[in-house]
DNA sequence: GTCTTTGGTTGATGAATATCAATCGCTGGG
DNA sequence: CCCAGCGATTGATATTCATCAACCAAAGAC
């Protein structure tokens, strides 16, 4: 891959600060692979190879259960995931699958680490991404520990509009059932829950959303007082 | 503090592998502290100071809520807690309280960040045990998400016997309380949950629980496939 | 020793969520 | 056009869990 192709990569966060060259090293070694949907990447407890960059399409990270499966991470682009299994080259902990066509660059796990322990910048970008990383586990975590399904719903939405310029309206990306499973609700709860929700400033129509009245939705839902970082 | 009094913290996954002048420069910055029971550390949201190690006693990091606290985790000796926060000088995310009287080795965060640039070594067990905790709270985010109460607190049981030598018999450590906040429902339900898992091979007086029939309760709980690093 | 406190347990009840089943509505195929 | 298929929704019911209240048991105060 040639690295003009890709600029919105180069400024990730993670790749932001690197020495040029070094990237571009990096890149070189990589290759940008189209995948059609519902496509499996990789699945929990194999070894890691890549490093992922999702640059375009829709990417479920879930864990495959005996009875059903669970959904951890929605991955949208630009953004690279499972940064923690290829840096310490550990098995995937998850699978991941697309949920549309998707584009994917994937970087040599080896190559990775080996840039990490020469570049400075591009270590303590790697740190910074898997405290963040982590902080989003306890913060899901906490969520499904404290609120009940409304409010987790009503909570996502309001993190989706922050993420996307607090916009009042926008489509949902993917089914609703994963994103039931991604809330660690049923579908059916997560209709409901819309329902709930409409008395409480949201409007759905299909995957439609609309904050109607984005303080009532807040006082219901009780977000976070330490907001999500919004990268 | 000097190195010496301490050889189990030089032994810690996080210290153990980087270079021995380094390292003892990190520690003579630091200092150890006594603290009784029931004080807390630190609470979250505030500035980050110190990396902490518990040498002795026993840690509850606790997220603060309107209605209820929940615990994150139970910190035992020997173990460093906070590195996330520690190393990219974010606010603490969680709160952090003994249970019982501590010893806690504080050390500035700004030293650790400092030495990371220059200690390889320590780099690379930093990101690991970064990586480690990321690991942590996706299982126990998956835990929450397709477990019921029983089945939490029967893995919890196994997890904890595989920690300390496969003992078939232990003693909890803390309060029941405390368990059950950490574990996702409330005092009650864990009592029943242990009424529960005597129906397969658990048994329990105080807070002494024996492991009689470890086969059972591996059926009933349904460990993950891929289990957590003992560490 | 008895009393008081506190954590734990047990039982009764209600709320939240899952499950099962039926139906709706859109979309693609013929 | 009509129908088959699939995801979403709605309703009825069952299960899990929380809540509320009473009680128990161990530990400390006096």
């Amino acid at each position: 891959m040639r690295i003009e192709e890709k600029p919105e990569i180069a400024r990730l966060p993670l790749f932001r600060d690197m020495d040029d060259t070094r990237r571009e090293d990096i890149f070189s070694g990589s290759f940008l692979q189209v995948f059609p949907a519902q496509l499996t990447l990789f699945e929990a407890g194999q070894q890691v190879d890549f490093l992922h960059v999702l640059v375009d399409g829709l990417i479920e990270l879930y864990v495959p259960g005996t009875a059903r499966d669970t959904t951890i991470q929605l991955i949208e682009p630009v953004k690279s995931f499972i940064l923690a299994a290829a840096v310490n080259d550990m098995p995937y902990l998850m699978s991941a699958r697309t949920l549309t066509s998707s584009r994917v660059l994937l970087v040599p796990a080896a190559r990775i680490r080996g840039a990490i322990k020469e570049d400075a910048a591009l270590m303590q970008a790697t740190m910074t991404e898997l405290a963040l990383g982590y902080r989003d586990m306890v913060r899901a975590l906490v969520d499904m520990k404290i609120r009940q399904s409304a409010e987790r719903l009503g909570n996502y939405l309001l993190g989706y509009s922050a993420k996307h310029g607090d916009a009042w309206q926008f489509e949902l990306s993917g089914e609703k059932r994963v994103l039931a499973s991604l809330l660690g609700m049923t579908p059916e709860n997560l209709s409901r829950a819309f329902g709930t929700l409409k008395q409480h400033g949201v409007n759905v129509v299909g995957a439609r959303v609309r904050i109607e009245d984005r303080e009532a939705l807040t006082a219901f839902a009780r977000p976070d007082s330490v907001p999500a970082d919004p990268n």
